[in-house]
DNA sequence: ATGCTATTGATAACTTATTATCAATTAATC
DNA sequence: GATTAATTGATAATAAGTTATCAATAGCAT
C-alpha cells in the first residue's frame, strides 16, 4: 500500500493494542469503533498486506480461522479460553529436552496450544 | 450402520493398520486398494459413523482438514513431517509442571504439535 | 482547492472440505 | 435364489472463510 489511511491505521492499532491475537471479527469490531464504515473486505485486504510486510503474523489454531498478532512478540505459545473463546499469549518456553521423538526424527518447530479458563472466566465458587 | 460391508471394513482396517492418523484422501486410497469402487462420499459417511461410535477420533492440526486414528491410543501428541506431510503419533507426555500460565488461568487440556522431518525424509548428507 | 489514482465498501464469486440426494447395488433374511 | 431395505457411488449442494469486482471515496502531490 502506498497511502496512509484511517482504515489501515485503525486495524494496525487494534492489533497492536490488543496484547493478544485477534480474530477478523474482533479486528472488524475494534476498527469500526474508530472508523464506523470499515468493511470486512478492507479488514481482509489490510491483514494480507500487513502480513506480507511482516507487521503481523497469523495465529493458527486447529479448526479455527486465523487470528493475528504483532510479529515482534518472539517465541511464545497460546491459551484459548473455552468460555469466552479469546486467545492469550503465554510467554514461556518448554525445555526442548522435554520434547521426545523417535530417533531419526528432527524437530524444526512446535506449537503448544493450551485450553482452559482465563482469569475472567473462572466458575463462581 | 447395521450391515457389515466391504467398504466399512476396508476403511476401518486402513485406519487400524496405519499406526498414524490418516487424511480422508489417504483413507480413500487405502480403501480403494481393497474395494476399487470406494467413493469419497462413503469415506466421509463411514468416518462420521465410526466417530459417533467412538471407534475412531479426529486429529486436528491448524489449518488442515481432520485426520483420523483409532481411539484406544490414549494420551499422546503428533508430529507432522514437513516433507511428506504425514502425521505420526508420539507416545510421550509433557510434565504438566512445565506448562506455565498466568495465575488464575486454569488449564483443562493441551495440544502439542511438532513439525520437522521424519526418519524417511532426512536431507541427504 | 484540483486532479489523479490508490483505497474503500458492498457484494458477488470463489475455495476447499464436507454433506445431501437419489437411483443403483448389495447384505441379510427367508 | 428371491425379497427388501440399508448402503453405495456419482454428483449436486452446502457452509464458512476469504478473495475479486467495480463504482464511489478520499489521500497526497501539485
Amino acid at each position: 500500500m502506498e497511502r496512509n489511511t484511517r482504515q489501515r491505521n485503525a486495524i494496525l492499532d487494534a492489533i497492536s493494542e490488543a496484547g493478544r491475537p485477534l480474530s477478523t471479527q474482533e479486528i472488524l469490531a475494534a476498527g469500526q469503533a474508530v472508523v464506523p464504515s470499515l468493511s470486512i473486505a478492507t479488514v481482509y485486504r489490510t491483514l494480507k498486506d500487513l502480513t506480507a510486510e511482516s507487521w503481523i503474523l497469523p495465529v493458527k489454531l486447529p479448526g479455527e480461522a486465523d487470528r493475528y498478532e504483532m510479529t515482534q512478540l518472539g517465541d511464545h505459545y497460546h491459551f484459548k479460553c473455552s468460555a469466552c473463546s479469546r486467545v492469550f499469549d503465554i510467554h514461556e518456553r518448554i525445555k526442548k529436552s522435554n520434547l521426545l521423538v523417535p530417533r531419526d526424527f528432527v524437530i524444526e518447530k512446535y506449537d503448544l496450544i493450551l485450553y482452559g479458563r482465563c482469569s475472567e472466566c473462572q466458575p463462581k465458587p
